[in-house]
DNA sequence: CTGTTAGCGCGTTCAA
DNA sequence: TTGAACGCGCTAACAG
């Protein structure tokens, strides 16, 4: 059986609550029973049961990370600075796939809920906001990531499409390019507008014109990109560079290249997002512009602990910075 | 403030125990008690706290999972399984990011004990073994993925390399192969020396030499496969095939195709296995062995269950097979 | 400065 | 079949 708190009161001769002081670095105690308690403690191997903590203090010291898909690369990182900041506080972390299936993510809401975890951070682009506000309700704060929670005032950490696809384009500018093809997603979600709107702009400052026929705009998959990338390539005067918005239509791209015998990086240059980290495992030479997925899983979680100390904080947007890289 | 048991049975006019009772599904209720009781709970919005029940039961409801490295794919579909099982019987999974660090693994073995999980999943490849068995000490099971712990009695999963490398070269074989290379991975872990060992029965079944001038064995990182791959195929008479027995070495061996100019699969066939489920990213038709991972997870976690509820079970060993497909 | 006590919310005896 | 009472292990009030 495992020692608790009482075991070592007895041992030190002390109480339970002069033992629970210690532990806990509170002031008002003496050197003497510190020590005393401290080898006791020592002595008996214990470690105070999280459990019984969680119910006295009405509070877990756990954050709950809701990710859309634990396999993708992007919330793995993601998740992983989550760990690294919870691991600093000496706290564990759930893991909810939520699978964008409301019934699995009602399931995860009543499970922090029951769990009465300090925090929830959502790493999942296409959630169900309904449920969130009972978390709210019960005090729980929530981060989201790479999203907007329109309903929600909840603190958000995102990253600048715009400026990202900017430097992506200016980039290919630099390297002497004028004809810059563009296969862009469109859908619901904003973000491949916003990459429209930033190679567009690098367009602009560069005192080049935005050429409509060289931008296809498509379903975020990797059939449109192929499909986008042979019809611009096959074209007369094709572009001599593509800049690609989304990571499944980069690869639907790089497979057109291939198809037509045309080698990334010598015939065609190619600047593309690689939200999921993808792209270093590729052996063509790309400009690449990489989300800052584990600082962004860091920063969410040192949200979750700015707003625990502070709950009156105004609502926060942490906007970061696409690193844009040369991959082998 | 979220309603409590004993708001439940105020609202019913029963005792918490009869609360308890219908919602634990126990015997011995009367039928009018139980709706009453369940018409409360559904008015109320009650849930359970599953804090206050894990100190009663002194178990959580919650699994444990370890592994060396989030980020990597093979572990994040571990993960899924893991957390897919889990899901099933409504418990909630710990992620422990070990990082092949002692001080962390020693923190997350601590928290696990401490938080009274009902079980631990150790994904890991490296994990220092010797704090584990305060785990099993406490009373609660560990199932190991992919290794084995020498000096632990417990229930491990596991992937047949022998059979999976064999079954990639046949299928190299069946191709019309007949010198195919090898590029193994060395060093203390058995997975390099099971995988040989399968490449080697598989020419013999054929009837073919094993010719060590077509072994090539080394440190599992990329540039060894990369160096191997262009010693082989620059060689006089340069095998018609590669078996890569490993993911990283198999990407510096791609890589090693690329700078001479062959394509894999025209040129050259590539039979690799994807432990970390990589390849379904290339653009190159390969051969390849994938680690059912997914299922790893899965029967893991059944396997927590089952020693959960029969503890005395002999140590169980599933041994499952790689599933070998034809990646683009 | 230290000890005693009263819950945190639940499940589970034991009586009725 | 139901309810009253206790305790899981800990911490925060209050008392001394």
């Amino acid at each position: 059986m495992a020692p608790k708190i009482a075991d070592v009161a007895d041992y030190a001769g002390v109480s339970t609550a002069t033992v629970s002081r210690v532990l806990a670095g509170k002031p008002h105690v003496s050197e003497a029973m510190r020590t005393r308690v401290l080898s006791a403690v020592a002595e008996l191997d214990y470690r105070p049961s999280r459990v019984a903590r969680s119910l006295r203090a009405r509070r877990a010291n756990i954050i709950g990370l809701v990710v859309a898909d634990i396999q993708n690369p992007f919330f793995m990182a993601v998740a992983r600075g989550v760990e690294d900041i919870a691991y600093q506080r000496q706290f564990g972390v759930f893991l909810c796939n939520s699978d964008e299936d409301p019934e699995k993510e009602a399931f995860y809401i009543d499970l922090m809920l029951a769990e009465q975890v300090t925090g929830v951070i959502i790493a999942s682009s296409a959630a169900d906001v309904s449920h969130y506000d009972r978390l709210l309700g019960a005090g729980i704060p929530i981060t989201a990531i790479d999203r907007r929670m329109p309903d929600l005032a909840i603190d958000t950490v995102r990253v600048d499409n715009i400026a990202a696809a900017q430097r992506l384009v200016d980039g290919l500018i630099e390297a002497g390019h004028t004809r810059i093809g563009a296969i862009v997603p469109d859908g619901s979600i904003t973000t491949g507008a916003e990459r429209r709107q930033g190679y567009e702009s690098a367009l602009r400052a560069h005192g080049l014109a935005v050429d409509e026929a060289l931008i296809r705009m498509g379903q975020p998959r990797r059939q449109f990109g192929y499909e986008a990338a042979c019809a611009l390539l096959q074209a007369d005067n094709p572009p001599t560079a593509l800049f690609a918005g989304n990571n499944l239509v980069t690869v639907g791209a790089l497979q057109a290249l291939h198809d037509l015998s045309l080698q990334p990086g010598r015939d065609v240059a190619v600047a593309a997002f690689d939200e999921l980290d993808w792209m270093s495992m590729t052996a063509f030479p790309l400009l690449v512009a990489a989300q800052p997925a584990y600082a962004m899983g860091r920063r969410a979680a040192e949200l979750i602990f700015e707003r625990t100390e502070q709950p009156d904080l105004p609502v926060q947007e942490v906007v970061l910075t696409a690193r844009v890289k040369r991959e082998s």
